[in-house]
DNA sequence: CGTTGACTTCGAGTCGACTTGAACTCCTAG
DNA sequence: CTAGGAGTTCAAGTCGACTCGAAGTCAACG
């Protein structure tokens, strides 16, 4: 059956794949980020499973990409919780594929302003004319 | 010679134009985000000119695109100054330019991490096979 | 003249997501 | 045996950018 031999990692190794600081796994774990327990060894410490450095690695760019911890804390829930809700998480996830593609074009609205500014500098720059940026306008802003 | 007749706008006319709380415009002054001062009124209201709301406009755009509250009061402090910093300033724009392009990239990575995601369960939903999402995979994390 | 509603100042509170610190345990290498 | 380094728990602190509330002023309208 799926009685696999699973590679365990310590927390200082799922720490250093996804770049998350221990003190911010443990966090996450606290905060009901992981569907399943962490197992501990005979000392008590954190063994994860792949999967579960996986899933961290995936809350990485959730986060990145502004889902809030509760969001996640949600969808994870609904994980726990097994099969029956898959519509529910799927929302959850196209909900936020939506918000991001709208941060991506705000965020290139914003760079399209900054550009025009840089253009301006880089403009005046050459020709030596950058002193009169300032002229009554409100160019230089 | 320049003697124009100004339009000046009160704060509520900004508020609107920029979307921007009467609060946080009467908060950004405080912090130094004007490079003039903002005049005012017998009664001690403050009227905007329009470069003054127009650069209120470009710093939601600065602020959207994660610029802090202490740069863009570095930026202004050089506009404030007067001629002679161009390059100064064309540096902190430059660098905020390039800093908002990795973030477009940073967040076209997440979404792409999220539609797939999405597409998992997309297909899985339309072939009814969703309850074997969770089976042993990390798949639906 | 009274009341609306936009404005003023000042200071304090909120929010999310860590981040830090203290005090402790445990395994490993020298 | 002991020193180092990684791990543990729990509580408290930090940070940036607002955000809110209180208490008051002012102009215009009916």
């Amino acid at each position: 059956m799926t009685t696999e031999t699973e590679t365990l990692l310590s927390i200082g190794e799922v720490s250093e794949r996804t770049g998350l600081p221990t003190h911010t796994l443990r966090f996450y774990e606290q905060e009901g980020l992981f569907a399943g327990p962490i197992r501990r060894n005979a000392a008590g410490r954190r063994l994860y499973t792949e999967e579960q450095a996986h899933w961290a690695r995936v809350c990485t760019k959730l986060r990145s990409s502004g889902m809030p911890l509760p969001e996640i804390h949600r969808y994870v829930d609904l994980v726990r919780q097994g099969p029956g809700n898959e519509e529910e998480r799927f929302a959850i996830l196209r909900e936020h594929e939506q918000k991001v593609a709208r941060q991506v074009a705000d965020l290139q609205e914003a760079l399209a302003v900054i550009h025009t500014k840089v253009e301006i500098y880089e403009e005046a720059l050459a020709a030596g004319t950058a002193g009169e940026l300032w002229r009554d306008g409100p160019i230089c802003d």
